[in-house]
RNA sequence: GGGCCUUUAGCUCAAUGGUUAGAGCAGGGGACUCAUAAUCCCUUGGUUCCGGGUUCGAAUCCCGGAGGGCCUACCA
């Protein structure tokens, strides 16, 4: 079976992670997860991106080598990972000899093949920002804004990569595979980019203008600018674990997807003969509070302080149940105590704590046999069966947002489940038919959280370990098998209390 | 300028061209007490952005228009 691999983008180190980055992270995870629990081989790569004329700007602005520059802040991401519970197998950086090894292989392979030419390259170039400059930032009167100080015009010798020369293979793949650009409507917006003839891409930058990079192998004036260095980490990073390339899934930004994903790293691995991914998935993005994040509005969340305040799988919950993949999306602290409450609190986690108080009171901490089963068991579990058939699809095309939704359908009708035998009543009762029921009211509310919590597993999975903690139940590796509806929690002992997701007034 | 996406209840979202457009939350009413003042039941709420067209039948397809977002041009 060939392994699922799954990318998420690898974060530019140049400043501090945010929720959009904690969105990705989390989404992949998502998505590994289920896929695990699928039964899936999975492979789950992250990293950061580490070259390049900011970090080598930042370093300098504050008197630091790049290098340590960079060790202080690639941390900052891993930990981000670590603490949004993220299952990443591996995390590259792009400073690392396994990286830029590959790096230099693969530029050698296709200058030997002439698929990397050198040429002069005119254009308005700011000494004050480094950068050459478009045309269209040129102000009406032709002038230059006064952010770029004097600018001339320079002819620069540099690098170049033969894009065009694959542009229409790749509109003749795309065209082939639907799959390969998600969401579909993307793809319209990856063939109108190459509606237009590509330029080839310049992949160099000159030494004198920037030093912080990986050096060309067949030319050590010049560094790897951008493309080679940052996008051929999805495959550096396991060039040398069988079976794992090619990537099943980039999850990305949409903008990144024109031209670097879409265009420029498909056609990079074909010249050099090696497979491309199978499929790109683009996210959308987050606004707060309707307004687009900025950090210099004092717009954005800081997401690792959201975990401290409300716990990670209440962000991880929110950030999956609210987005439609694909779609932006608006954060909210209002929108997120919608979710909290009303689903993570008051319908899910007080299911679980009414359970084990009820398994408590009437059961002496254990949960029972199933008894004499009646219509209202049959009900519930003809709504698990086809909670079950509804949401699996529904995650296998990343559909998140609505499958939660079906999960919490199903919680409901748990509790109505309960409502309906009414065990407190039943336990008042000394007839043994009622005693009976008792029983069976207990073990079914009990199987029901157990499999409902299951389906939840890749979306909030320390909470659903917790509650399956809780029912004296370890759940397997994968779903095989453990969302078949049975009698596995019997004569399990449970805890006597959980509160999972305290209301605000009660956290410390 | 060209192109793409989007618009459905107060809010967030569903609905292979096919009954009377559905859920959750919010609002209103009731029930219950095992439970995190929770839970359960009932209920109010729609010109599916607007205007045409195709069709036996349109939220869905076509044409035109409006609002919002984006790509075309480095940044999750």
């Amino acid at each position: 079976m060939k392994t699922f691999y799954i990318t998420t983008a690898i974060d530019y180190v140049n400043g501090s992670p945010h929720l959009g980055h904690a969105y990705e992270k989390v989404l992949t995870d998502v998505i590994a997860r289920f896929r695990r629990m699928m039964g899936d081989e999975v492979y789950f790569l992250t990293g950061t991106d580490e070259h390049g004329q900011k970090i080598q700007q930042s370093a300098r602005a504050r008197g630091v080598a790049p290098q340590a520059f960079v060790d202080a802040i690639a941390p900052q991401f891993q930990e981000m990972c670590n603490r949004l519970e993220i299952s990443n197998d591996d995390f590259i950086r792009t400073t690392e000899e396994r990286h830029k090894r590959v790096v230099c292989e693969l530029l050698q392979q296709l200058f030997d093949k002439g698929e990397i030419y050198k040429a002069e390259y005119q254009g308005y170039y700011s000494t004050r920002q480094e950068q050459f400059l478009q045309g269209k930032g040129r102000n009406e009167d032709g002038s230059w804004p006064e952010i770029y100080g004097e600018v001339t015009e320079i002819t620069e010798s540099n690098y170049f990569f033969k894009l065009a020369s694959y542009q229409q293979w790749l509109i003749d793949h795309i065209k082939a595979n639907p799959e390969f650009i998600l969401p579909r409507y993307r793809a319209k917006q990856v063939l109108e980019f190459l509606s237009e003839p590509l330029n080839d891409l310049c992949i160099s930058r000159p030494k004198e203008r920037l030093e912080w990079g990986i050096p060309l192998p067949f030319d050590p004036d010049f560094v790897t600018y951008v493309w080679f260095d940052a996008l051929t980490n999805y495959y550096s990073a396991v060039v040398d674990k069988p079976g794992v390339w090619p990537a099943s899934f980039h999850v990305i930004g949409k903008d990144i997807l024109v031209p670097p994903h879409a265009v420029y790293w498909p056609i990079m691995l074909h010249a050099c003969g090696i497979a491309i991914p199978q499929s790109i998935l683009a996210h959308g993005w987050w606004s707060i509070n309707g307004a687009k994040m900025s950090k210099s509005t004092g717009n954005f969340v800081e997401p690792l302080e959201f975990v401290d305040t409300y716990g990670v799988d209440a962000l991880r919950y929110f950030l999956i149940r609210e987005m439609s993949v694909g779609q932006d999306s608006d954060f909210s602290l209002d929108q997120f105590w919608v979710r909290y409450n009303s689903e993570l609190a008051n319908n899910l986690g007080n299911l679980v704590n009414r359970t084990l108080n009820m398994t408590n009171r009437f059961a002496a901490s254990t949960v029972p046999g199933v008894g004499p089963v009646g219509d209202a068991e049959t009900a519930l579990k003809a709504v698990w069966e086809k909670t079950h058939a509804e949401v699996i699809p529904l995650f296998e095309e990343f559909q998140f947002n609505v499958g939660l939704e079906r999960i919490f359908a199903f919680i409901t009708a748990t509790n109505a489940y309960i409502e309906q035998r009414a065990p407190w009543k039943l336990g008042k009762s000394t007839d043994p038919a009622d005693q009976a029921i008792l029983q069976t009211s207990l073990a079914t509310m009990a199987e029901a959280l157990r499999l409902g919590s299951s389906l939840l597993q890749a979306v909030i999975p320390g909470t659903v370990q917790k509650i399956h903690g809780v029912l004296g139940y370890t759940a397997g590796s994968t779903w095989m098998d453990e969302l078949v509806w049975g009698d596995r929690l019997t004569g399990k002992s449970v805890e006597k209390t959980c509160i999972l997701f305290p209301r605000p007034d009660k956290k410390v």
